[in-house]
DNA sequence: ACGATTATACGTACAGTGTACGATACATAG
DNA sequence: CTATGTATCGTACACTGTACGTATAATCGT
């Protein structure tokens, strides 16, 4: 049909907004073109004027969230610079969780891209190897996207975890012989706000490498 | 239909190694009931007499590679049993690269349970407290899953991988503000069999919870 | 002012997907 | 010889991405 007269066009941006914000609150998997075009009053196909399939928009999304990491400070040591990135990065894939799953799948776009060379610009430029610099650009990724990935792929809550858990512990068999996972479980129950570990963890990869640096 | 005469009956495990196998092969994206019904000579509507969904197969699934991990050598130091354990539990993910988009999110069964508290018990009962055995499990657990991650879902197979990053360095402008990763695909097209840098990490992160255990 | 062209929108249809329901036909028990 | 349980699957439905064709509004050339 037509351009509806009253009624403000679609745009790229428009689409892919509303795709993250439907991602970010129903998960990647419920994310399907009829829905969105439903939220944004339009028939199906119109989204199909803006981007030509939905894996180009799925490349778009990853590159949404990929801009919101941040660009390391030239003048800081490669050490605060990494750790300032790779926590923005964690940042971000913590607002978007469904990211993780796509993120390497999908086309290499320009953010992602400028994102992997400034972690290799930042290593090269303060003397690590091309390949040390790789094995760490490896190293410090698989943390970020394995944390995402643990955090979004758990399949309970924050807020349902105490509910679940006190239900486990009441059902299960005190003779199970898992002893150490109910203590676990029961720790976790008590102590609701853990630390996020991803920086102490971090750290110790940073001071890994920093190690290896200083040994050559 | 009935039960044809001469033929010999579908069963669970018949179906989990059929399934198994073709993800290995095509992907779990690509895993479909009735294609899997057609290597196995049945009917689509057969299996669900054998899985009551396609999800408790994939529960199975996860089962199958969860059994795959070494349990670790009580008399071990802690160090070589999670050392051990976890690449055991990275070349099972090697070998079934799927698993890690579903470990966590089917339904915990009682293999990737004892996975769990093996880990556990090997930190308790060697001097780490349990919000410590907590951050170390989550530490480990991370690595290897964001290692499967990675290799999983990075689109080229390594023999695709020579040809594609010969056309990009052709086709890329060398003026593109990208010399750290051109420098870094010229690289690893050069030495196509780096080192799986998986232990490397994994010492560096054993390597800090060693020394958090001395420090107290 | 008015016809031609482009930009935007979408109805319909098709080939997949998981699976609910009910109909088989064989094996065995009574 | 029924009758009942076991194993199998044909059909149908709801839902997915999207190819194709078409309809109108906006814009431009004259």
């Amino acid at each position: 049909m037509p351009r509806t007269k009253g009624k403000e066009p679609l745009s790229q941006e428009k689409i892919l907004l509303a795709a993250v914000k439907y991602a970010d609150q129903n998960g990647i998997d419920k994310l399907n073109i009829r829905q969105l075009a439903t939220l944004l009053n339009s028939g199906a196909m119109s989204l199909y004027y803006y981007f030509s399939s939905k894996g180009e928009l799925l490349d778009a999304m990853v590159e949404f969230v990929a801009a919101q990491i941040e660009t390391p400070d030239p003048n800081a040591t490669w050490r605060d610079g990494i750790a300032r990135l790779a926590m923005s990065a964690h940042e971000a894939m913590g607002r978007h969780p469904w990211v993780c799953r796509i993120w390497s799948k999908q086309t290499l776009g320009p953010n992602r891209l400028a994102f992997m060379e400034s972690v290799l610009r930042v290593l090269r430029q303060n003397g690590f190897s091309i390949a040390d610099a790789y094995e760490a650009y490896c190293a410090i990724t698989v943390h970020i996207e394995g944390s995402a990935l643990q955090a979004a792929e758990f399949p309970l809550k924050p807020k349902d975890y105490q509910r679940a858990a006190a239900a486990f512990l009441e059902s299960v068999d005190a003779s199970a012989p898992i002893p150490y996972f109910i203590e676990n479980v029961r720790y976790r129950m008590e102590h609701a706000d853990l630390p996020d570990q991803f920086t102490l963890v971090l750290d110790m990869i940073l001071n890994g490498f920093e190690a290896r640096l200083a040994h050559k």
